[in-house]
DNA sequence: CAACCGTGGCT
DNA sequence: TAGCCAAGGTT
């Protein structure tokens, strides 16, 4: 197995996208930044919202001492908000645990808030070149085919998952740091979930999937995500008026963004209960300050 | 541990 | 078009 690095590395040197927290002078912050970014939301949408975050808050205490709605603001469309509040108390926990740097022990950044064992990893190998399994979404598939053989991934990562990635980690701590960044590209750009580049894989010839003539996915179906008419959507609704608004919204304007009142006032609750959204005195509402 | 949590682009 | 999918984490 170890036949694949290298061609992985070389492909990689070669074809990797030109990505800004990537760069020689990019901070373990602005990993963290992206990292929490990218949980979810596809590397194109991140980029924009990227770029004005790391420029309003260079560091962890520039964002600490900001109010956490000004993160929500912030986050704008990318989804999920609350990875903008869990940054924001992430930046909190930097300042008060870490003096302010963002830690580069792995135990350490799994205690951080919204940081889970994807992410630590992700952190200490990309900001500080250490030797970890970085198992993503693309990890997970990359290994799936050109180890296991088969055409996707299990639905949800398993300790197996975990275990195969690391025993494909190479020994070497640089190496292994290269290794995690060039399997995870090779599954963005190349291994791709719909349809496979296998013409342009740089380990087509050893690929475990391919050998076995590229069968088609058998495993359990895979749970199609609604989205219309979902409390999701109520609640995207709800907080895009707030975001949006620079001064307290009143309870009228919320109502007008979601016709079915018990599904809205559900959606309501879960925003104020998840600290999304601050409620005010006279029925008003905005980001929490 | 299955369910929940946004949003938009692509096929 | 309607689904599928995207650098996950938390409960």
């Amino acid at each position: 197995m170890t036949g694949i690095h290298d061609p992985v590395l070389a492909w990689y040197d070669a074809n990797k996208r030109v990505l800004p927290w990537r760069e020689a002078g990019a901070s373990p912050w602005a990993v963290m930044v992206s990292e929490f970014m990218l949980q979810q939301t596809p590397v194109n949408r991140v980029l924009p919202a990227y770029e004005r975050w790391l420029a309003r808050w260079p560091t962890p205490a520039d964002l600490a001492a900001e109010a956490p709605g000004e993160a929500v603001r912030a986050w704008d469309r990318l989804g999920y908000p609350r990875r903008a509040l869990r940054l924001h108390a992430a930046a909190q926990a930097i300042v008060e645990r870490h003096g302010g740097e963002v830690p580069d022990d792995h135990a350490a950044l799994l205690a951080l808030p919204g940081v889970g064992t994807y992410t630590a990893a992700a952190i200490a190998s990309f900001a500080f070149g250490q030797r970890h399994a970085v198992v993503d979404t693309n990890v997970r598939r990359v290994l799936a085919r050109s180890l296991t053989g088969v055409a996707q991934p299990s639905i949800s990562p398993t300790a197996a998952d975990q275990r195969l990635a690391v025993s494909a980690l190479p020994d070497d701590e640089a190496t292994a740091a290269r290794w995690a960044v060039a399997s995870m590209e090779l599954g963005a750009l190349v291994c791709t979930a719909r349809t496979p580049n296998c013409a342009g894989c740089p380990i087509r010839s050893r690929c475990a999937w391919v050998l076995a003539g590229s069968p088609p996915y058998d495993g359990p179906p895979r749970k199609g995500q609604t989205y219309e008419g979902t409390d999701r959507q109520a609640r995207g609704r709800l907080l895009a008026v707030l975001r949006s608004a620079s001064a307290p919204v009143a309870k009228a304007e919320l109502d007008a963004c979601w016709p079915d009142a018990v599904q809205r006032e559900r959606a309501l609750d879960g925003l104020v209960a998840d600290g999304l959204v601050e409620p005010l005195a006279r029925s008003r509402y905005r980001l929490p300050g």
